[in-house]
DNA sequence: AAATTGTAAATTGTTAACAATTAATTTGAC
DNA sequence: GTCAAATTAATTGTTAACAATTTACAATTT
């Protein structure tokens, strides 16, 4: 059974969620390369801790690192690779669902409902970064409460995938489908939750 | 199609290595911490590239890494979340296989069979960590063969799943497995490649 | 004696300076 | 004017010192 772990983010898990979140957004561009001065300011830091942030994401997948050259974006999946982990991270949901839904206390609802609540507030806006940040967010919690050990690989091959979510653009099937998913973890009802899963992953 | 990058690797992909592959022979105890100016002197560097070392290691899931702590050894995987990682590596490593089989050279015949005489040698001589090292250089070549792209992903799954390869001790069956995915491979036989990949990852 | 507080040592986190490498610019020959 | 070598600038890589935090241990109180 997954144990509630004190929520202790470091400096530079800060700088990642926030870099990576930008990155999703399609905030930068993919040939521009990326400066660990410049970051460094903006974030009113050192060099070290941006240099972390940036290995990080590098073996995350979202940023490309090469020696004595820095980062740069990483390009988009080629279609039979992309298929290969829409595939995995399928399933790897699929499991988590199975895992925790047994284990999912009312707390755990109203985090669903108030990301739920966002999302649908983005897609209104029609804010893409902040609707990539809540999508992201939502699935996430979901394997986060099945398995801390998972949340890492899972998120490596999700954040790649989404990378190109830029071409997501039909606002309302992206709410539906996901009140689809928080309903029917609601309600406890595996089968339907994991159609609904299935559903949005595509 | 792969091309063939140079293999730059940086003073820290050297360290990572040379640290998962003893922590994956199991050279490492379970719950002594890891101290960054002890690994610092032997490697003859500073502290900071030893950093970034073991925070790759604990992003990749072999340490774990808590704020103000440090990292240590994580424990092992619980059964289900073992089941599904195997799966997954199944599935990578049968995509994988699949995609360049057709773009091997008798250059990548050569190397199969190098680290296939390796890992007989390690086995004759009952050398735990060698065969740990060479089982998981065989495989790790082919998906990279295959996708430098899945390689990262491959590998953090991968190297999870070994951390309990001392439950091997079947010696004889680690070499005729592997050299059944060998020899297949060299015949470019799809089919029986993947059927002795899958026999190979239990 | 057990628990608690205070102090010192050890360890991690961060920074800024320096070294090494790469990229950009200038210079010079043809 | 063009190309190539040399020079300069910009950037990453590494180091060592310092700050912040945690751990270990002794002193004190209950």
């Amino acid at each position: 059974m997954p144990i509630a772990e004190k929520p202790v983010r470091s400096v530079r898990e800060q700088i990642v969620d926030t870099l990576r979140s930008e990155v999703l957004s399609g905030a930068w561009s993919n040939n521009a390369p990326v400066r660990e001065q410049a970051l460094a300011e903006r974030f009113g830091v050192s060099r070290g801790p941006i240099r972390d942030a940036l290995l990080q994401l590098s073996r995350e997948g979202v940023l490309v690192y090469r020696p004595n050259k820095g980062v740069r974006v990483n390009s988009l999946l080629e279609e039979s690779e992309r298929q290969l982990l829409q595939s995995i991270r399928r399933e790897m949901e699929t499991h988590c669902l199975s895992q925790c839904i047994k284990y999912l206390t009312k707390t755990d609802d109203e985090q669903f409902e108030g990301i739920l609540a966002e999302l649908t507030d983005a897609c209104e806006r029609g804010d893409l970064s902040a609707i990539a940040d809540c999508d992201l967010a939502l699935h996430r919690y979901l394997v986060r409460r099945a398995s801390g050990e998972l949340e890492a690989i899972w998120l490596s091959i999700t954040s790649r995938l989404l990378m190109d979510y830029s071409r997501i653009n039909r606002f309302d099937e992206i709410v539906a489908e996901h009140e689809a998913i928080v309903g029917a973890v609601k309600q406890r009802n595996l089968k339907a939750a994991q159609k609904a899963l299935h559903a949005n992953i595509i």
